[in-house]
DNA sequence: GCGATAAAGTGACCTAGATCAGAGAGTACG
DNA sequence: CGTACTCTCTGATCTAGGTCACTTTATCGC
């Protein structure tokens, strides 16, 4: 029995401790023996289908989620029906923190692809983050960094035009790969254009039209989802990032400044 | 002497338990004996002038701030030395909360006119919030508040027009004073027509020349800092929110979806 | 109270990017 | 394995709002 809570079908570990995961996600700067106690609340669901809802908005909220693999998009409907994308998450990230505030989700979120995520009771950890008080730090560290990242998506929102911001994108989503060890150049986009564009704000033929303009100057590689990054630096500066883009630690799915 | 400790220049009781903004602010929640406890780890400091600075970006991480009475606005600075600001703080709200993460400020917060803070050393705070859970969960409701709002701003930079904007910021000012006891229909802007613009991703001309339209629309009487709002129906509409604000609670100073 | 400086308002013009329209290219499904 | 979507790309307009240039009005320091 307890060997099948060892193995998943995707061959990953179901334990906290052995998660390549661990240093991007809650267990962070936790001891060995407290990893265990919060491993042992979490639930592992079973992967969610390309286009399965983890929640939707104005579901009541229970839990917070940790995704293990693949990619999720966080969007809500507007009052007068626009559909806007808060955010994708990577492996690693939590989904789920803007609903601790009124118990009820303020957002829907939607696998982009297979996905698994585990599921982190929000009672049950809100009890362990009482008794453990560096998981309690971590956790409002995690929400701390989520504000920062929305701050700055929010100023890139503000101030910067369409090729600033899918440079930016581009570069955001390199780096958080990357972190993750996968190549940080050649990578696939799991959403399409039109989240793209409704994500930044900005027309589909208008992302189209920079991706044929960026592929054209040589700074990127594109086919479809299949993207390769050829000139950072020139990415970087059209960003109006100087260097490499620093600390850019799992800081979700934003730009950085 | 302890007298001297409930009364202070402006008339505020210096202590939480008789503060009017308790509702907005941290200690809602808390039963009385732990507000008393809250209450002894806060600092009072002196009232900041017009333009001071409550904190600088890169400035080392140590407290979180309360506003009592006044205003800030945050902003930072990107590389490439545009300034951008990220919020308009009204009393009862907490500033420094994006700072937890990585123990920096990630952006300056300056007084918008004489404004009194209380100063929550983050050490002491995050020490009795791991003895009162209460607190602790308050903690997280506030910042998950928090980073709702920023949800909310992102939807509204990345999809709405320019009169969508400022209709939507006019009530959201509007609604933040009512729930603090001031008049939602007739108040006084603390920042510039410069910073609304730069906050909502425009340009001053075009925010002058809609404050222009929508006095001559009969919306709003507007002279200079003084606005009246004179249909709040019609700027809802306009702004895409339908019924009168909902949810607002003090979600800080964004507008509502 | 007065000149200097900054904030606010207005008009004329001009571009970034939206919108409209339509053509491939992929993919899903009977 | 062909038909129907859906996604991506492209070109041709159109326009919201940015930029520039200037006036009017406050505010501040002395």
């Amino acid at each position: 029995m307890e060997s099948f809570n060892v193995i998943t079908l995707q061959g990953f570990s179901r334990a906290c401790a052995d998660c390549q995961l661990q240093d991007l996600c809650l267990p962070i700067g936790i001891c060995r023996s407290d990893v265990a106690r919060l491993d042992q609340i979490i639930n592992r669901k079973r992967p969610l289908q390309r286009g399965a809802a983890l929640f939707n908005q104005g579901d009541q909220f229970g839990a917070l989620y940790a995704i293990r693999s693949g990619s999720i998009k966080s969007f809500s409907i507007s009052d007068d029906g626009r559909e806007q994308i808060n955010a994708f998450h990577l492996p690693g990230e939590i989904l789920g923190l803007d609903a601790i505030s009124d118990s009820s989700h303020p957002s829907s979120a939607v696998a982009l692809e297979t996905t698994s995520v585990c599921e982190l009771p929000f009672e049950r950890l809100h009890a362990l983050a009482h008794e453990i008080k560096d998981l309690q730090h971590q956790l409002l560290r995690v929400m701390s960094r989520e504000l920062n990242a929305d701050e700055r998506f929010m100023r890139i929102l503000a101030s910067r035009n369409a090729e600033e911001r899918l440079a930016g994108f581009l570069l955001n989503l390199s780096s958080r790969h990357g972190m993750r060890g996968y190549s940080s150049t050649e990578f696939n986009l799991s959403m399409s254009r039109h989240d793209i564009a409704n994500y930044l704000g900005l027309a589909v033929e208008t992302v189209s039209r920079l991706f044929t303009r960026f592929q054209q100057d040589g700074l990127i590689e594109a086919q479809r989802k299949a993207v390769k990054i050829l000139q950072r630096e020139a990415l970087a500066e059209m960003a109006g990032n100087t260097g490499p883009d620093p600390n850019q630690d799992d800081s979700r799915n934003r730009e950085s400044s």
